[in-house]
DNA sequence: TATTCATATGAACAAACATTCATGTGAAAG
DNA sequence: CTTTCACATGAATGTTTGTTCATATGAATA
């Protein structure tokens, strides 16, 4: 059953926590699966979850802090877009697995 | 930019969310970890990772609840281990990721 | 059956967190 | 420069969560 002697430094597991803890919140996942379908703007993710701009916002700028999103300037609004590979892959494997069984 | 159009049901966001969560914790991570390399029971785990019994029991029952860790007992103990092979493959990947850029 | 060893669990409490409300900021239009 | 539009942010608050402490359970041994 043992696999490999791997051992992650504290350092490691830190990273790898904050990355599960900001996935693991109902709002930053729905903007998170929303966002895998194309970029959009703050407006139109709070119409989409029917939340506060207020809300959306903070969970936004919790995402950004993980770099879990990017976000570039288009005249008056600001659009986020999903960060990398790395975070899409991680969703599209999770979303599979919640298929399964 | 764009990739498919796959919507996941609320269902499924819930079930991805929890597994998230559960996963977003140090000491579930660090349990996580330790069980990736061979099973192990309670009081070995809570030497380990130098905290009381009680608290990572706790731990272990949310684990166990999420579905992260199977137990199976040995006598007077009960032996943990990861559940199945996608928890193995989604810390895989975490670790992995971590030790990038 | 009584005791012991390994683990589980309930109550309690402090720390972390998500949302709301009110307000600040900054680019663009007028 | 002033106003407006889209968004960010600080303070406050109710809820969730992880740990501790004390105690319960339950298999194994005597």
């Amino acid at each position: 059953m043992k696999r490999d002697g791997f051992e992650p430094t504290e350092e490691q597991l830190n990273r790898i926590g904050s990355f599960f803890k900001v996935m693991g919140d109902p709002t930053r996942l729905k903007i998170l699966t929303l966002l895998l379908s194309g970029s959009r703007c703050v407006m139109h993710i709070s119409e989409a979850l029917g939340m506060s701009q207020s809300a959306v916002s903070h969970q936004l700028a919790i995402l950004r802090g993980a770099d879990l999103v990017k976000v570039s300037r288009n005249g008056k609004t600001q659009v986020y877009a999903i960060a990398d590979e790395h975070v899409r892959l991680m969703l599209d494997m999770a979303l599979l697995h919640s298929c399964e069984e």
